[in-house]
DNA sequence: GATGAATGAGTGTTCATTCAT
DNA sequence: GATGAATGAACACTCATTCAT
């Protein structure tokens, strides 16, 4: 009846489930059996895949680095101008496309479990250095021809995450704000002025 | 052996203990045995004052509220120099004492609770838009000489609290980070920038 | 605010609410709790009046036997002649009125737990014995004249009671069958043979 | 330490144990608990064949069926005669065993309890469907012969049901009756005159 | 008479996990 | 690889009851 299948396979399709789950009822919600059920395989066998929960967890975070990457390495910005370059960079962390495909309420709950967990902490942590490198390469490629200054791409880098960070905190609350444009566009200038002060 | 309380002084020490175990455990940890076994009172006494788990959690928002509120209340600021005043104001907000007190990893609970829990998300927001008319407040002060021009402080008071969220939720991962003092700076430097460009 | 109340009124209104608590939720799930809540008060007041549920189920048998006991003196039978009146009350006990009055779902309640409790089962011994004797003095005063001949009306009488609440009893089951009209009429030809028999 | 079974053995071994239970305490006395205790198993076992305490008990009820359809189709009746046959199969309906065995203590707790649940109603009226075209069927063979004649054996049977409930129902109050013989007598002569009636 | 505080036992159920198959 | 049996701890919550007010 059951396909026979590998960890290679199987594996990431239960982090999947399990992040679907945690979506739809948070980590204090989530639980190996509603995963099972879910996938209608035995919980024992996420078990083995496994071995405990708090493994699933750790390896849940690297996998949703392994997307969010991938999600931004997919970026394409069509232009070879670095003004037009920064400014489609900026709708791009700000588009509501973004905002979307990068799911706040999945991250909120990995992060505040990150408070308690050493290993989780560190494997997001991790994810947000990279998160960063990517911005930041981004941002020596828009300063290398020289038309625009970047003192610093590493820290201006650290300072656009941080505030990105605190844009999509913030949508959560307001996200139906009649001005939320006029909002965006706002965060938009703030964070171009930064790159470039 | 018994100690006969009333619902006034009884219902916040839960709270706080709830708190305290949140912070301890997560959301995913707290639980109303535990808050019982911190308080040495019995499980079903908690329950006879907040009647559910989620109930409690609702009074929980509230409750973190107050003190943040009151904790903002009680910021003095030994100045009449608006420029002064603004330079200080955000040294508060950015300052170590008020990251520490404004517990983030509590908050980070309850907000992830809050993508699930329509009444929560309301008390939080709620005590969002509180903060927010407060920052619009000291703005408004701090234009009404005359001598720095703020445009609509309230639009201006909301980037500020999104940048100190984002702030605040960065910090979390770059805490120890050697230059954070740096970090701090420009982060200053860029919430003066917006509030008065 | 609550009116004071003293116990002559107050009992039989609990009472009757715990009856109406059992008839909706069972003995299984009828509570002293549910009650209070019910009539919006406080449970210890309950408590207060009936010291304990045990004794409060009792009481219950003797205000059921009560309301059963009005119900059945409140007969009007309008006639003089002995066999109209026989055929009368055979109308009345299986009617569809009767078996509404008389709710068979709290009876099934009660008689279930003087399986287990010896004074439910003593005080509800009672009630049939009244019942009993209520039937015996009917058929008594229908052979009184002399046209109908009723050998040991008391040994009737407890057959009619038993046949009646198989009657009862069944039709919980196939009240709604198409032919329950005709199976009534079998019903009454049978208690009928059985008196006169 | 670990019987190791499976559920074709365990679940009926539950569902006799919980039976036990109910007749020991009735529906409200009756929990998941005490018949673990019972059998020195864990609760979440119990759990863990039947999922929930409702299954545990509509499960129970065919069990019940189950026995109840066993002891009649072991009835073993030894004469070819009809008129024989009849009154050996009232003997047996109204014998102290026949009584004895189909425990209706049992019966009127899961019958009180099938007032509120529906598929609690449904397993019990399958049963009682069953059981009324066993005796149909019984009926049925008595009159083939031809010296005994049944009009509607199926009827008759339904009456008959409904007589011997009501029977066993008021036996539980006058069972140690001086003169139960002679009720028992009317009893059986009422049910015979029916039948051929 | 009436309420609220407090208890402690008990409820059904969920959970992560282990082990045998 | 996959499932089912089994455990034991934990969960939120309900219960009847006691006591002080």
């Amino acid at each position: 009846m059951k396909k026979r299948q590998n960890a290679e396979l199987r594996k990431p399709d239960i982090l999947k489930n399990y992040y679907q789950v945690i979506l739809a009822e948070g980590v204090e919600g989530a639980s190996i059996a509603k995963v099972a059920k879910r996938m209608k395989i035995h919980p024992s066998l996420i078990i083995h895949y496994f071995v405990t929960k708090d493994n699933m967890t750790v390896e849940l975070v690297d996998y949703i680095s392994k997307i969010y990457k991938r999600l931004f390495m997919d970026l394409k910005i069509e232009t070879e101008d670095p003004v037009m370059w920064l400014d489609r960079l900026c709708d791009i962390l700000l588009s509501e496309e973004w905002y979307n495909n990068t799911d706040i309420s999945g991250d909120f709950s990995v992060i505040s479990v990150s408070f308690r967990n050493r290993k989780i902490f560190a494997h997001l942590k991790r994810m947000y250095d990279e998160f960063i490198s990517l911005i930041t390469r981004e941002l020596e490629q828009i300063a290398a021809p020289g038309s625009i200054k970047i003192n610093d791409p590493a820290g201006k880098a650290r300072l656009v995450v941080s505030i990105i960070e605190g844009y999509r905190h913030f949508k959560h609350f307001y996200i139906e704000a009649a001005d939320s444009e006029g909002y965006r566009d706002e965060m938009k200038n703030t964070i171009k002025s930064i790159i470039t002060g």
